[in-house]
DNA sequence: TAGATTGTTAATCGATTAACAATC
DNA sequence: TAGATTGTTAATCGATTAACAATC
């Protein structure tokens, strides 16, 4: 019998990395397993919704007990697609790029940096890791003979649309952009803007609130 | 009459953002005015939502005009706090520190880092941006003396919690966390993540089930 | 067995959207 | 005036949560 898939909503698989997060943490831990209860506690959600969340997909706990925390992890990342490695080419080679090349939260969900590209002909050939780092020349070939889905852009901003635009054209599917520059891209590619600003800014309204409610109670 | 504050609902306040950025780009642009259609088109969201979320803080339009792109920018701002300066401790001159710090993102939105931080002694002295590197036994004594709220994580992961702890206690009340590490911050203290790859991974999901969709469809 | 905790239903809650009168 | 577009209401839609029977 075959899954049908009905749509998932949205917020659900938003929520996916969030307990997915926990979990490696549990099992770093040496938790054995959880209950939805804890869970929720960690990841900070109502622990009705995560079970809620996972119905979707299956029941993967056991009443009474909890959950597998190795099973579950297991059973999230084949959801995401996360249980397989993901190359990303990386371009830019600067300071930010180096920082990315060196993060780990990258492998520890899968994704290894396959390729870095720069135009300084000054870190043509350089390394950054263990990766040579390559001319923008080679960008359309790298891509298409490792098969790489997703692209990083950490270039200066004025640069972010011209990479943007080619690794569009090269294949990749998901573009990683570092700029605060709104790049346009075409249909069928995904864009996420990692400006931490617009997080902050989110968290200035209640800041300011605060000083707001602080100084009137005084 | 003085206003009364009811609550606005969290998805209000993470759009504000959003609109600020496109509001931003439609200045730089030259556009004098918006519609809630030009602007919903551009942010990706229904402009009856527009309309609605604006309401929540007044009407900054005018019926068959459309909105004064320069007023609402600074009504939003205002509303976020972002109309005036807010002061970033940096902790950890490394690349991504560096980079960090020379982020347009930043600036753009009123914030400025004001220090920066290391332990290691020999960037101690050295400059980031046109900021000296400071010791970590400043640290307290110069987020008193300057008033900063905001600090920023970008050490390795291992120094992450003790930096967060060191930076709360010192007073800050929002904590930008660069690393992967979830670190715990005691009540009142905000923490963000910026963990893009939580949002890789949640791009993943769409991306397999395109794969999969793409496959059945041969 | 008693206690714990899931999976699932049904009720609640809130957010999104369509529609339109007001008005520029 | 006619056309455009807001501000706001009311209807829809979907997501969250409480509750509890199933079951470990």
């Amino acid at each position: 019998m075959a899954e049908v898939q009905v749509h998932i909503p949205e917020g659900v698989i938003e929520r996916l990395p969030a307990y997915l997060n926990v979990l490696l943490q549990l099992r770093a831990n040496g938790d054995p397993t959880v209950s939805s209860a804890r869970l929720g506690e960690l990841a900070r959600v109502n622990p009705a919704q995560i079970r809620r969340d996972l119905t979707h997909f299956g029941s993967f706990g056991r009443r009474g007990i909890g959950y597998d925390v190795q099973t579950l992890i297991e059973r999230i990342q084949h959801i995401l697609g996360s249980d397989h490695v993901h190359r990303l080419a990386l371009v830019g080679a600067g300071n930010l790029g180096s920082a990315i090349a060196s993060y780990a939260g990258l492998s520890k969900h899968g994704f290894i940096v396959s390729a870095v590209f720069d135009t300084d002909p000054s870190k043509i050939g350089g390394l950054i890791g263990d990766l040579p780092v390559l001319g923008m020349n080679d960008l359309e070939r790298v891509i298409h003979k490792q098969g790489i889905a997703i692209g990083v852009i950490a270039v200066p901003p004025e640069a972010a649309q011209s990479v943007a635009d080619r690794l569009s054209a090269a294949g990749v599917h998901v573009l990683l952009n570092y700029t605060p520059v709104m790049v346009q891209v075409p249909e069928g590619v995904t864009l996420h803007n990692t400006d931490p600003v617009q997080e902050l800014l989110h968290t200035l309204y209640y800041l300011s609130r605060r000083e707001v409610v602080a100084s009137e109670a005084r």
